[in-house]
DNA sequence: TGCAGTGTTGCTTC
DNA sequence: CGAAGCAACACTGC
């Protein structure tokens, strides 16, 4: 489930394997892009809509790659950007692909050129040939990714990139403007602000009860009942938990993988996310992690070190 | 065996 | 306006 430090290790990993070569070519089995709306009916699931897209991609060389919230942005020479959103079980890898009617997939080698080859990299929706031989290609067992194709300058005010609110990791991100954001919706639970990307970009489930659990915060709180001290030490725990995320390169917990179809290692690193009845790993803490339902969303949190604000 | 659970987004309903 | 619920889909685990 790619939040933010997922799409920025896929970014970072874009930037050293494609950014500067050319697309050849580009296929697609017309199945992925699931939940397409009228008002959004660029699917790669409407042949019509990806003779467009093709139209526009092949032949164009990828200038940039940059991540917005959960977005994968490829910026093309013919000033049109790629915008890929990986939803729950998407991701885009580089390797050499052969065959799309066999579904073949050669992998990557890791840097002990170990193959790195697993059940998933065989849902393959899209596969983008470049100017190398190699491919890139999204991954999508669920077949929820979007993949359009949008005017660079339009960007920041399109349908995808415009309501979003800021990007936690920015230097600009300042305390207050984290409080003044968090205060747009001051009577709802905090797990959910959290996860509201008109708030604040990029975070999801793991990485919010990560953050909760770090900064002693019961989920249920209410944002306006949270001490200013203790919303203080969430900014903190927002952006270091948000950071390690990076550093661990993604969590894979479910299906995500690197550009080398390799995983991150951030689920080995959980103190709450998925460890229900586990004893709570705060130092002398000694309570057990409990699950609840948060927003329809299934929250992990210890009910001992964890306090709660209503 | 069958069915709840998984989590992102956006539409529908109240 | 806000929230709650659900659908898009496929696989896992109990």
């Amino acid at each position: 489930m790619p939040e933010l430090p997922e799409v920025q290790t896929t970014v970072d990993g874009l930037r050293k394997t494609v950014v500067g070569l050319s697309i050849r070519d580009v296929w697609t089995d017309l199945a992925v892009g699931a939940h397409m709306t009228p008002h959004l009916r660029e699917s790669l699931k409407d042949k019509k809509f990806f003779a467009r897209f093709k139209k526009l991609v092949v032949g164009a060389k990828i200038i940039s790659a940059e991540r917005r919230a959960k977005n994968i942005l490829i910026n093309l020479s013919n000033k049109h950007t790629i915008l890929i959103h990986m939803k729950m079980t998407g991701h885009l890898m580089v390797g050499k692909y052969e065959n799309t009617s066999k579904v073949i997939w050669e992998p990557s080698k890791n840097e002990n050129n170990e193959a790195l080859r697993d059940p998933y990299n065989k849902f393959l929706h899209v596969v983008f040939t470049l100017s190398d031989g190699k491919h890139l290609v999204l991954s999508d067992v669920r077949k929820f990714a979007k993949v359009t194709i949008v005017p660079t300058k339009d960007l920041p005010t399109s349908i995808h990139i415009g309501h979003l609110g800021p990007e936690p990791l920015e230097k600009t991100f300042t305390f207050p403007l984290f409080k003044a954001r968090l205060d747009k919706r001051s009577g709802s639970k905090i797990k959910e602000v959290l996860m509201d990307q008109s708030i604040i970009a990029g975070i999801g489930n793991i990485y919010s009860d990560e953050m909760l659990w770090e900064s002693c915060i019961h989920p249920l709180s209410i944002v306006k009942k949270i001490p200013s001290d203790t919303v203080k030490k969430l900014f903190t725990a927002m952006k270091s938990t948000l950071k390690k995320g990076i550093d661990f390169g993604g969590d894979s917990t479910s299906d995500y993988r690197d550009v080398y179809g390799k995983k991150g290692t951030f689920q080995g690193a959980h103190n709450a996310y998925r460890l229900t009845g586990k004893s709570c790993k705060k130092p002398r803490c000694h309570g057990a992690i409990k699950r609840i339902v948060v927003g329809g969303r299934s929250a992990h949190f210890c009910p001992v070190h964890q306090k709660l604000f209503t």
